[in-house]
RNA sequence: CCCGUGGUAGCCCAACUGGCAGAGGCGUCCGGCUCAGAACCGGAAGGUUGAGGGUUCGAAUCCCUCCUGCGGGACCA
């Protein structure tokens, strides 16, 4: 393609002006409105793929576009940069995971640098620098101090890929690893956890204020699963010590109780089994353990609910009535009590499992005439409940719990599918857990003053699938700082998720060597007004961070209106390859490189705007590029028309052209700046090469000079954000002394988007029969005068008179014959 | 199974509170320019809006049923 202008020279020239000309650095003292726009920083992982591509297209945009607009735009980058690769390539190579971490961050700052993405690279992370890790670890010590940390032995997924164990967050429903797909598998160790469990409510009920797209919040929601009810004691028949305690959202149901369950692995197991019972309830509990969790869990199949008498009974809190009690692996211990009251009148697993062992149904609520299921689960009046009968659901589950606590039989409660947060990795590339435990003082938390804790660098990686750490004495030495005697060091690290929990607050201020960051920077530049990301971390990341901000709240380290992190969220779209994600792992990448020496940054930018909404995923096919062309042939005919001198306006000019051209640049100025606002980036383009086309056929007709100059002007300084290299460019030969970002974003004026005349959209019985060039403001007499002035609307009309006129003037007339 | 979100020209996608199905791009075809081609410029063709029913003067848009893509949740008591 002959080109207009040289895009390798002007886009490298105008990167390295940005880089120096510090645009994009903003302090504490600015007095522009400040505002705070960030990328999820990323794990270095290489070079830069679409998808990064695609994040910081946006990101940038932003920026760009909130400068122009006057504000003063905080927009930092950095490097998540501890991870299981880095470590995984140590055991393969030799190479220690520092030297190869930096050599990826290395190939994805060129990238990004190379797409003409702005940054105040003055506060530059990277999540494995000894700065940062300082503070990482001194949060963790606050936490702990505020009994947010705690150390607990648990039943923890362990993968065996990975070799650690993983967050819950971190296992997928099918019981696989997030990131090796391997099969988690349970284990009983001593691991640090986040008492994240203790903001469950606050982080429920603030989804509601929040910017957020609907689908990331109904995700939270999901992933918090509060239920509210009741918990009760059911005392076992004959033994008057003895009770077990359940859970239930349906207090008002529990007249319908007809037998009780408790989980395999239920404490009080041994304790209520009966001597005849005891063989079959072994062997049962013997079969369960054996299943791995996905089979447990599984309800792809509709396999029967298993389970096995116990022998004993229990009793019903409000009738006395005892009803046998059972175990069976449909009641996890891990949920509520670990044991639940069954009512299989009203929940179908109830149902399904009185059906198997031929257990009595008793309905508590009236289901409609035609009601023809199993379980009823709707709404209706109270049956066969004694004082509740005739109470609709809502009002007997108030009463049942009123009358259960006034007895001290039970109580309100509230239940969360969140658990703790467990950050423990048994990783070398991670985050030192900064603890040490001595023999009298148990674990300590590492002094300030010590921090940071750092791991060894004369280290062996070695495909043993155990930390490094582990085997370092001289890592493991440590005192006490209570008491000064020997102590040894904790040698596991902590989850990457807590790294980037806070790197958007050290962000306001990474320059301090005093503190993670300052109050008075946090409190100018949080929150974070636009977040930009993968939906990928809908609930890990966001749940984390959001966390982590409510803690240090409450800890004082930053303000107390400091609640969310986020005010504004976008997720983008995936890119997919052959109906699958394009990722590294799936060895179908696209590199963005590529294109950055053919058609340049400016052309591949503007093309992931332009292909689709933002939030849609794509599909990256062979006319992916056929279409990047189209982009750059766009950008090529806007500089022509901005540059090239014998495209420039000659004469007076022609009056009528110059006024359409004019109106179509302020309805194109309206309409831009609305996109980028609701962020239709792909109309936005559309409308500028619209506008671009207009602009063209304009000056073909003779518009004069001021209105092709404004219209270009315009045209430039929209596309400024998109494509910053190219427009850079042609502003600086139209303007020698300005910088277009750095230029007033431009403003429609509002004489210009109405116009006198408009089309007339003639309809007989809904059918478009002609189409009417009038005023605007025509009357709905003048209008009818004017239809039936057609011929062919009195054709189709068949008559001289309408029966019933609709008017939607001045768009539109609909007569009806 | 439940929830959410899509299905518009060969393809990617527009269409504000129901009002001419089309803004833009890709591809295809025709013409101009050229010795010829590329590039560039001008123009054209292309439709049962996933299917069926309903509401309305009028439905891509609202309601119901079904088909289908994607995402999330799912013995959570």
């Amino acid at each position: 393609m002959a080109e207009a202008y040289d895009v390798q020279e002007v886009e490298l020239r105008w990167q390295k002006i940005w880089e120096e000309s510090g645009l994009y650095q903003v302090d504490l003292d600015d007095t522009r409105p400040k505002s705070y726009v960030l990328c999820m920083y990323p794990y270095p992982s290489g070079p830069a793929h679409q998808g990064h591509v695609k994040n910081y297209t946006y990101g940038d945009l932003n920026v760009r576009y909130r400068t122009m607009k006057g504000e003063a735009v905080l927009s930092p980058f950095g490097f998540d940069s501890f991870g299981l690769p880095a470590e995984n390539a140590a055991i393969k190579t030799g190479i220690h995971p520092r030297e190869f971490t930096d050599a990826r961050i290395g190939e994805l700052k060129s990238n990004v640098k190379r797409l003409g993405a702005v940054y105040d690279w003055r506060r530059e992370i990277r999540s494995h620098d000894p700065a940062y890790i300082r503070w990482s670890q001194f949060i963790f010590t606050k936490l702990y101090e505020a009994g947010l940390a705690y150390k607990a032995e648990a039943p923890v997924n362990w993968c065996p890929g990975c070799q650690t164990v993983l967050a819950n967050e971190q296992v997928l429903a099918d019981g696989t690893c997030e990131r090796s797909g391997d099969l988690v598998v349970k284990r009983n160790l001593s691991q640090w956890f986040f008492r994240i469990t203790r903001y469950a409510d606050e982080l429920l009920d603030m989804l509601e204020d929040l910017d957020w797209p609907e689908r990331v919040k109904t995700m939270q929601r999901n992933w918090i699963g509060r239920s509210v009810g009741a918990e009760m004691d059911l005392v076992v028949e004959g033994r008057p010590d003895l009770a077990l305690r359940v859970f239930t959202t349906r207090p008002d149901t529990t007249f319908g109780m007809t037998y009780a369950v408790m989980a395999p692995e239920h404490p009080l197991v041994a304790q209520v089994v009966t001597d005849a019972q005891r063989a079959e309830v072994d062997a049962f509990i013997e079969a369960v353990r054996n299943l791995s969790d996905v089979d447990r869990v599984s309800t792809s199949e509709n396999r029967p609910k298993r389970g096995v008498f116990t022998g004993a009974k229990v009793m019903n809190p409000f009738t006395g009535e005892a009803v046998p009690l059972f175990i069976a692996d449909y009641v996890l211990m891990t949920y509520g009590t670990g044991a639940i009251m069954a009512v299989p009148g009203e929940d179908q697993r109830d149902y399904d499992f009185a059906k198997v062992y031929g257990l009595p149904v008793v309905r508590t609520v009236q289901p409609p005439e035609d009601f023809e299921g199993e379980a009823y689960t709707g709404e209706g009046a109270k049956i066969n409940s004694g004082f509740l009968n005739g109470m609709p659901i809502p009002d007997a589950k108030e009463a049942a719990i009123a009358w259960l606590e006034e007895r001290g039989r039970g109580t309100r409660s509230v239940q969360y599918r969140l658990r703790d947060w467990l950050v423990s990795r048994q990783r070398f590339w991670g985050c030192p857990i900064p603890i040490v435990y001595c023999d009298t003082h148990g674990a300590q938390p590492v002094p300030a003053g010590q921090l940071p804790v750092l791991a060894p660098d004369d280290v062996e990686f070695l495909p043993t699938g155990e930390s490094p750490l582990g085997h370092h004495e001289g890592f493991k030495q440590a005192t006490c700082p209570v008491c000064g005697g020997p102590a040894v060091r904790e040698t596991d690290t902590m989850d990457t998720f807590v790294d980037s929990s806070w790197y958007f607050l050290r962000f306001c201020d990474p320059f301090s060597p005093e503190a993670p960051f300052s109050k008075e920077a946090v409190d100018a530049w949080m929150p974070v007004d636009q977040y930009i990301g993968g939906i990928e971390h809908a609930i890990l990341h966001l749940m984390y961070a959001r966390f982590f901000t409510k803690a240090l709240s409450d800890l004082g380290m930053v303000g107390p209106n400091l609640r969310e992190p986020f005010a504004r969220l976008f997720t983008q779209g995936m890119i997919r390859l052959g109906g699958s994600k394009m990722s590294k792992s799936k060895g179908n990448l696209i590199a963005p490189a590529q294109y950055f020496e053919t058609v340049g940054a400016d052309a591949l930018r503007v093309f992931h705007l332009f292909v689709g909404p933002p939030g849609d995923d794509f599909d990256w096919t062979e006319q992916s590029d056929e279409m990047i062309e189209g982009c750059s042939r766009f950008l090529q005919r806007v500089y022509r028309l901005a540059t090239d001198p014998s495209l420039a306006p000659t004469g007076e000019g022609q009056r009528g052209a110059s006024i359409e051209l004019r109106q179509a640049t302020h309805r194109a100025i309206d309409k831009v700046t609305t996109d980028y606002e609701r962020w239709s980036y792909n109309t936005a383009v559309a409308a500028l090469m619209a506008l671009t086309n207009q602009a063209y056929k304009s000056l073909q007709a003779g518009a004069d000079a001021p209105s092709v100059n404004e219209a270009v002007d315009a045209i430039l300084k929209m596309l400024a954000p998109m494509a910053p290299h190219m427009t850079a460019e042609a502003w600086s030969l139209r303007h020698p002394e300005g910088i277009i970002h750095a230029e007033p974003w431009p403003v429609a004026d509002p004489a210009l988007l109405v116009s006198a005349t408009e089309t007339m959209v003639v309809q007989v019985a809904g059918k478009v029969r002609d189409k009417i060039e009038v005023a605007v403001d025509i009357s709905e007499d003048g209008a009818v005068a004017l239809a039936l002035g057609s011929d062919k609307v009195r054709n189709a009309l068949g008559s001289d008179r309408p029966s019933r006129v609709i008017a939607r003037l001045p768009r539109l007339i609909n007569l009806i014959p």
